[in-house]
DNA sequence: CCACTGTTTGAATACGTATGCATAAGTCCA
DNA sequence: TGGACTTATGCATACGTATTCAAACAGTGG
């Protein structure tokens, strides 16, 4: 039995050697499929383990060998085999990119503010050297552990407002699967994570001073105020901390929930205004919730900004096109995407890594009233 | 020599298979890292090849044991290695998109026509089981190469109107390296390809008569009117042919050029406007375009659609939230997402594809004046 | 002239899976 | 009862690269 195993592999091994030697030449001579890095090698008059660390730039290879091997490289139009140099070196320099997306929102809308954002993300991984996996979730499936179990991906980046609840017990499991991730957004308490976001509560704060230094005096605001979102919910405490700053009575009637589409701005605003309450302001948590509202203010022959004045948040690009062009807060998405990548790679790479604010800006345009 | 070489093989191999043996033991008991096929078999008490084949749907197991490999798997949280499993079967059920941008456009701004159907492209490509990787190309990079050659995905996805001379060289070289790709709009001449797209003539067409039957006399057209830009030149032509049957003449001193963004619709406006010819509507080649046009068409203090009228094309989201809001000749951008994966896939297993048209309807709202 | 260091190279192997081939256990029919 | 056939499994291997280890080599100082 242990004879046999033995002498099977005796024979076997050697037999594959020989013909390994054979195919090698063979398709080194004939050039068939894709090239190898047996085919530079075999041209280069080297081994394989020389052509991989050239390619690589080890130190190890000489200038000389480097580059006749990059010359065959090139002219033989060799790639590296990601698969190959993924199952070996065990990481895949791909980064993963999950939109989370209310399930209720419109099927062929992606929230503008994260698709914004997805152009910065993907150009700062090509500068890095990383591919980008781009994935829709939905909140119930099981990504946390399909992506880095996998060897799909060295890293993920979450993206989404969503339903925090069931999302924080998925973040406990990334974390204790010790899979690198970052998140946009507010940094929670309960997990430790890295997030990278704008400082929500500044931004509310801003935004909403600039209506009451514009002479308004009674608030409304559209988007929800509780930690299901954390984001608008900071935004929220901006929101009345500026009236609070300037002792204006704010009636908790005219806070309406809103997350994810125009529409839901839309009959948030609908609310509101039924309310019957006195109205010259509304805050709202985002552009695209801000479009809606601007909507159902015209339906209720209502005047934006001579009877209503509007402050948006994001300054996603629609946000300059609607009438009247919305004031906004904005978030610099460029920065954001970049820092995303950036500190991903690095906590990738095992280094300490900390949350980050990016810096927000008002853009004043028409809404506000001036 | 050869001796030694037969010797030293016989000894490592049966010394191999020895260590591998007990790691395969170890890990399984001791449970460390990832769980693997091995570990699963061990527990299963079968071979690595039939936890392989049972995870697969291979006919060849039998029901009992599957349902006890899927079982332990699940208990285990295994998950198939990306790599492994692409390297082995080479192919990696991962497509690739590519997205062109005219490098002259705004770093943050990514065609939101094309953004729209990121998402339908996604959840296409989730329900298919394949992966998307995600990319901006720019004209001049070697992307042609890189995807295929190196296994990093079965087949690619472009979008984007480009500059096509430089482009068209590269897609023959896709298909001289026989890799599988779909395009998103008009077929080219010189090349044979496969690529989903809409109507454009007749889109173009369509808008032009609405304008038409409205009342409209004087017509303008903003967007590429050459083979620069194929989809335009499409909708341009459908455009001249409608004012042909309406016995309508028209000056070509009343189109002007633009492709990527608002800004480009913005000048392009003034131009026309500069001619100093009588214009009571303008077809736009894209939405994005118009709304640079209607910004143009304010900033000279012409009422839109009372004194111009406006048709865009794309029926982006921002379409809607313009003021007035624009009528467009709307694609199905979700049909043509989900088709232009389907028809990718369907070549990537070797059948044959041929080019498909998605249907065009008309949107009608405020900017046509009607 | 030898021992020793430093620089390049090559030989061998492992990464984890999928699959061709051989084999073992049933099943059926003559 | 035994061969032909079916069904289910295991064995061995290959996919293409990165890396460890050993070895060849040149130069250096004693």
């Amino acid at each position: 039995m242990l004879l046999k195993f033995w002498k099977n592999n005796v024979l076997q091994t050697f037999f594959q050697r020989v013909v390994l030697i054979i195919l090698n030449i063979g398709t080194s001579v004939f050039v068939k499929g894709k090239a190898t890095s047996f085919d530079i090698a075999y041209r280069a008059g080297v081994s394989q383990s020389t052509v991989s660390r050239a390619l690589r730039h080890s130190p190890l290879v000489s200038e000389a060998t480097r580059k006749k091997i990059q010359e065959i490289a090139k002219e033989l139009n060799y790639t590296v085999d990601k698969n190959a140099s993924s199952l070996r070196s065990q990481s895949s320099t791909t980064l993963a990119l999950l939109l989370f997306e209310d399930p209720t929102s419109d099927d062929s809308l992606v929230n503008p503010f994260f698709l914004s954002m997805l152009g910065s993300i993907t150009r700062e991984c090509g500068l890095m050297g990383y591919d980008l996996l781009v994935s829709f979730q939905e909140l119930n499936a099981d990504w946390h552990s399909v992506f880095k179990d996998s060897n799909k991906a060295d890293g993920l980046i979450l993206l989404g407002y969503g339903d925090y609840l069931d999302y924080e017990t998925k973040l406990k499991e990334l974390v204790e699967h010790n899979t690198p991730f970052v998140r946009w957004g507010a940094a929670t308490e309960s997990v430790e994570t890295t997030s990278i976001g704008c400082d929500n509560f500044h931004g509310g704060q801003m935004a909403t001073k600039h209506l009451v230094d514009l002479g308004r005096k009674h608030f409304g605001f559209v988007g929800t105020s509780n930690e299901s979102a954390p984001e608008f919910m900071a935004r929220f405490n901006g929101f009345t901390q500026a009236l609070a700053d300037a002792d204006i009575d704010y009636d908790p009637g005219l806070q309406a929930d809103a997350v994810n589409t125009a529409e839901e701005g839309y009959e948030a605003t609908k609310k509101l205004l039924s309310e019957g309450l006195p109205l010259d302001a509304i805050v709202v948590a985002s552009d695209l919730l801000a479009t809606g509202v601007i909507t159902a203010l015209k339906d209720a022959n209502l005047r934006v900004p001579e009877d209503v004045a509007i402050v948006g948040f994001d300054d996603i690009p629609m946000a300059r096109y609607t009438t009247p062009a919305l004031t906004t807060c904005r978030q610099d998405t460029m920065a954001a995407g970049k820092l995303l990548v950036d500190k991903l790679i690095e906590m990738i790479k095992g280094e300490p890594v900390s949350n980050t604010f990016i810096k927000t800006s008002l853009i004043v345009r028409e809404s506000c009233g001036r």
